[in-house]
DNA sequence: GCATGCAATCGTTAATCGACGATAGGCTAT
DNA sequence: ATAGCCTATCGTCGATTAACGATTGCATGC
């Protein structure tokens, strides 16, 4: 079970399949790692994959930051791709989090 | 075949099993993640782990970047316990990458 | 002894990040 | 319409980061 109905719509692009090395490989994984190189953001990413929180006032109940904060650290999760958000609120993006994944494993 | 003995000493610790939930395995996934969040560090990651590169120098050539910036990505991975060096040079800490993928793989 | 080469550290600069309060936009219910 | 909520964005501030050149420290070789 993913995203219940309600939350967002079905992960959309089933992902370029780029490559796992290379410069361009390095770019991304630097980029996925930093976006979760944060603790709060570390916080978030478990609370959406546990179903503990789905919208912004919710996680804001669970982390003792202000909500422009909060609202931040989404913005940065949905720019790396971590994150997807639909007018239901918030849920992890599994294409991205797969990917991050893949290419950790290599190293 | 990991590190040769001409590389750094056997892998000290045995890792203490710490949690992979909560705030302390939160900041250390942080800590982690943010070590790789550059490209750079990467890139010095992939180049250990193929043992295309060993010492500082090396590394340098093969990066577009100055001496004392390389020494300083070493220094970051380092202290994250991604790296460890001995007279002979760099290696991955194995353990610490292995915890790495563990404390994401849980996310 | 002294030169040479490698790596760590220092000092500086510009850029980025993290956090906050304040504000604005958009819904929903009254 | 307007009042109330929720979230995104703006502006600001201090802290941190990334990068570099210069310097220092430490081996090894001459």
């Amino acid at each position: 079970m993913t995203c219940e109905p309600t939350c967002c719509p079905p992960e959309p692009d089933p992902e370029p399949l780029t490559a796992l090395e290379g410069p361009e490989a390095d770019e991304q994984l630097g980029r996925l790692a930093k976006a979760i190189g944060h603790p709060a953001r570390v916080r978030i990413l478990r609370l959406l994959s546990r179903k503990e929180a789905r919208v912004c006032s919710q996680i804001v109940d669970e982390l003792p930051l202000a909500q422009s904060t909060v609202s931040e650290h989404l913005r940065i999760l949905k720019e790396a791709g971590l994150v997807r958000s639909s007018e239901a609120g918030y849920c992890i993006n599994f294409d991205g989090l797969r990917r991050l994944k893949a290419l950790i494993a290599i190293i």
